[in-house]
RNA sequence: GGGAUUAUAGCUCAGUUGGCUAGAGUACCACGUUGACAUCGUGGGGGUCACUGGUUCGAGCCCAGUUAAUCCCACCA
């Protein structure tokens, strides 16, 4: 008995998924093979971070990826998809802290060094659980090659990078307002910070003049910053505050006097038309304050905490305390006017959720304006595409706008600024390695910067960094730059826009030609999953339950560029029943070849066979150009419907005909002709369910050597394309389903022969004798056997007859005259009502002059087939009555 | 405040540059142990294409407006 009958009626993943991965692995199939001269296809993969578990995003990722990467590789391209993992600087070090404190331990009491061998000891246990799991997704991607972005080679490219810029007066060093996480007691970036609303209060307080004038009052919502206070501002064009411009006003509690100054920025119609200045807390009143040289005065601590200079009665309190405090004490004074509730958006860090305070401190920065121009340029000249386009729209809004980045960050694990601060005469030295003496007084006192960098620093380097710059290296020279990059749009500005200018300032080029942006995974509900919510799926276990080819292709199909996906249980079993569906077709294809490979002999094709050739070609066709595209959820569909609807359920049920009772010719013929489309069938669906085509791939006669994964992208070949037959089988399709329909009306019991009424024309009589076979196959009817139905006959069977064929048969004494009358009459007037409209379209010049020729011919055939029919029941009311 | 997207069957979504009766999957109903598959097969019901107007011979598609929802950016004390 041959391998073939082996096969369990149903596909179990579990069982084929590890061992086949291991192979592919172990046969270095995933590394490209160069081909100098040929235009290599390379994907960097979005470095996944080491904290911890594979998540839905991660899997559409991959998924997306992968199958790009594993058509490429069909198409015979040198294809290299790059894996690697990211140190995630902040979040990284969070989750040991967190570990840490479980433990009862602090970052300071193992020292930096100590925290840092930790955090290495971390990557070494989770970055390598990442990359299992991405195995386990199928992931096809050369681990010779493997990066992180703190090995040897990212961590030079970073300190290049850095030294250069930092050269070129593109890195600098200074004081500004930066969002500070007082928990991370850390800078955070701006799109480090989620904002979200909430309820607190506009608290009014009134700030008199030195000489006790009533002054003015100011509305603020974070009362305690008034310590910090060192000016007013107004509208210059405000009346209510014209006289106290350039007058001093005594800030209450800490006793300073302070100035009114005019700026524009204040909207005179928001809250009482006059803001406290609080330059070292709140951007804006920074901005102000360099206008009007106000002092800036931090009254903050790193942790939140009131500092020295907010007055000896506040000094290390707890901002909240000191809020309390203050408005205690205000509220003493008579100097609180009012309370007001009052909703607002305030801004928390993205990793630990505390409450972000913005406060000046010096930091690293990089002058973004020079960086994002040639990067707008490139997208604009379209060097670089988003798929789809609309996302280039948000590219630009963003560069178009940007500030510079606050690159520095006051944590541990991460690059380490490559700067030296000279402590004896206070020069900072920018170096690829670290100094020995300071060259501005030769002190040997040097100290390196304790700030490391922005975790997306590095990332910003990937495309290049992983291909070995600066380092000349071949596979630099060969895969840069790179093909497409494939991420979520949740990632665009973080990540794609600094790519892009990190890849024209260091390299010249453009990092990637495409960007594939896809949508992010919600649940059922379509929320988006969320620890918070506990809605998250694991994608393992879904592995474990459907299979990865099940995830994947739930992941994919009929998923638009772009478009989120939710993800149900409905789908995943769709998924599934569509692998089991071509497990089982394949197992019906298998068994019938006896393992032997057989070739088409174009000869003898019939019209079943011309026919399932064809639509494979249109198959192979459609869905090469929406993968071209970058459409995966269409190729996904078109391969979908292909397999299901015409392979499965027509072409291999018409192949029973031959394969049980043809002769010995044709049954040899309809083997080859399954063999063929079965081997093509599973190449296109590879990319996407790579585990269970390699499987049967494999069962396939003569190939228990070969690989599903290395074999050629299949190619339409032209000499199988039949349109005529296609059409013809379109008609036969047709008839066979309104036969079933009059089957399932009549309840015509199976293994019964229908009684068909039909009487077929000259032209008809000649398809339907090409397709007796189908007919008694798959109508349980012979088309040419005029038969008398004994049932009761509904509207709904007469007109699906009409589908059948031109020439309705009479239903004789079937039927009560009258009604029968009635009804032909009543279907007589719906053609005739046809015919009118088709006239009238006809009648309209407009129409007739500019709707396409095909068109409008097309609607004179339709009056004439009409007016036919239509003669023929007259023709049959006539009968009826006489 | 600025920008983007979406609105089609109960649900999830397709619907190419406008062109025959608007399609799938799923759910629902009926029937089915036919020699791959019940994770299946066959058939069926189910739509005012959000609303209003416009362009056109012709609009689910193009244009304007209205309504509703989602997302991103900015962050006014």
């Amino acid at each position: 008995m041959s391998q073939q009958f082996e096969m369990d009626k149903t596909f179990s993943p579990q069982q084929v998924e590890g061992t086949t991965y291991e192979a592919w692995e172990q046969s270095g199939a995933f590394k490209p093979v160069i081909k100098v001269g040929k235009k290599p296809y390379t994907i960097v993969m979005p470095p996944p971070n080491i904290t911890g578990q594979l998540h839905m995003g991660h899997a559409v990722d991959v998924t997306v990826q992968d199958i790009l990467i594993r058509f490429h590789r069909m198409l015979g391209d040198p294809t290299l998809w790059l894996p690697g993992t990211d140190h995630a600087s902040i979040a990284t070090e969070n989750k040991i802290v967190e570990q840490m404190r479980k433990e009862g331990i602090t970052k300071e009491d193992l020292g930096r060094e100590g925290f840092l061998e930790r955090a290495w000891e971390w990557k070494k246990l989770y970055g390598g659980r990442i990359t299992q799991q991405l195995r386990r997704l199928g992931a096809s991607c050369d681990w010779s090659r493997e990066r992180f972005t703190m090995d040897a080679g990212c961590s030079k490219a970073v300190t290049e990078v850095f030294v250069r810029m930092y050269e070129e007066g593109l890195i600098y060093r200074g004081e500004r307002i930066i969002n500070w996480c007082p928990v991370c007691k850390t800078a955070l970036s701006d799109i480090e910070v989620d904002y979200e609303e909430k309820q607190s209060k506009l608290y009014h307080i009134r700030y008199p003049e030195d000489d006790g004038g009533e002054g003015l009052v100011v509305a603020t919502t974070r009362p305690e910053t008034m310590l910090g206070d060192t000016g007013v501002a107004v509208n210059p064009q405000d009346e209510r505050y014209t006289h106290l411009i350039g007058k001093e006003l005594l800030l209450p509690l800490v006793n300073r006097r302070i100035h009114v100054v005019a700026d524009d920025y204040v909207d005179a119609s928001f809250g009482t038309g006059a803001v406290k200045m609080t330059p070292a807390h709140d951007p804006n009143d920074f901005e102000v304050a360099k206008r009007h040289n106000l002092e800036i005065l931090r009254v903050m601590n790193d942790d939140g905490s009131m500092n020295e200079a907010a007055g000896p009665d506040f000094a290390g309190m707890p901002g909240k305390d000191a809020r309390k405090k203050v408005l205690e004490m205000l509220e003493a004074q008579g100097l609180l006017v009012k309370v007001q509730d009052y909703t607002h958006n305030v801004g928390s860090c993205s990793r630990c959720h505390a409450t972000v305070e913005p406060l000046i401190s010096k930091q690293w920065f990089l002058n973004m304006e020079p960086l994002a121009k040639p990067a707008i340029e490139a997208v604009r000249e379209c060097k670089v595409t988003f798929v789809p386009e609309r996302f280039a729209k948000t590219y630009f809004n963003w560069m178009e706008n940007i500030r510079d980045w606050c690159i520095s960050r006051q944590l541990w694990w991460g690059h380490r600024i490559p700067a030296w601060h000279c402590q004896t005469c206070g020069t900072t030295i920018v170096a690829r390695e670290a100094p020995d003496t300071c060259p501005d007084c030769g002190s040997s006192r040097l100290s390196q910067d304790e700030d490391v960098l922005d975790t997306w620093f590095s990332s910003a380097l990937w495309p290049f960094s992983t291909l070995g710059w600066p380092d000349d290296t071949k596979d630099l020279e060969y895969f840069y730059p790179t093909s497409t990059l494939a991420t979520g749009y949740d990632i665009i500005f973080f990540w794609v826009a600094r790519m892009i200018f990190s890849g024209l300032k260091h390299m010249g080029e453009i990092p990637f030609d495409t960007v594939l942006i896809h949508g992010i995974v919600r649940d059922e509900l379509g929320r988006k999953m969320s620890k918070s919510l506990g809605n998250g799926v694991d994608p393992l276990e879904l592995i474990d339950t459907y299979g990865a080819d099940a995830l994947r292709f739930s992941l994919i199909l009929g998923v638009a560029p772009g478009a989120d996906m939710r993800i149900s249980n409905e789908r995943m079993e769709a998924a599934r029943n569509f692998a089991n569906k071509i497990w089982n077709a394949s197992r019906f294809v298998l068994m019938n070849l006896d393992g032997t490979s057989r070739t088409i002999d174009d000869s003898l094709l019939n019209t079943n066979e011309k026919w399932i050739l064809s639509r494979l070609n249109r198959a192979i066709r459609s869905m090469t150009g929406h993968l071209e595209g970058n459409d995966l959820g269409l190729s996904a569909q078109v391969m979908y419907d292909f397999a299901w609807n015409e392979f499965c359920d027509w072409y291999i049920e018409l192949s029973k005909g031959d394969l049980f009772d043809g002769t010995p010719e044709r049954k040899d013929q309809a083997r080859a002709v399954l063999e063929t489309v079965l081997s093509a069938t599973l190449r296109l669906l590879h990319p996407f369910m790579p585990f269970l085509t390699e499987t049967i791939f494999k069962a396939m006669p003569g190939k228990q050597e070969a690989s599903c994964m290395l074999s050629p992208w299949p190619e339409a070949d032209g000499k199988y394309d039949f349109a005529q037959e296609e059409q013809q089988m379109e008609g036969v399709m047709d008839m066979i389903r309104a036969i079933r329909t009059v089957r399932n009306e009549l309840k015509v019991q199976p293994g019964h022969r229908a009684r068909v009424l039909l009487k077929p024309n000259p032209g008809w009589a000649e398809r339907l004798r090409d397709a007796e076979p189908a007919f008694q196959r798959l109508a349980g009817a012979s088309a040419l056997t005029l038969l008398k139905a004994e049932e009761h006959i509904t509207e709904k069977t007469v007109s699906a007859i009409g589908t059948i064929g031109e020439a309705l048969i009479p239903l004789g004494d079937l039927v009560d005259i009258e009604k029968e009358i009635a009804r032909l009459s009543k279907e007589a007037q719906g053609l005739r009502d046809e015919i009118i409209k088709s006239q009238g379209k006809l009648n309209n010049p407009g129409f007739v002059a500019k709707a396409p020729p095909a068109l409008v011919q097309a609607e004179q055939e339709k009056i004439a087939h009409n007016e036919g029919i239509l003669a023929s029941l007259e023709k049959r009311v006539e009968e009826l009555r006489q």
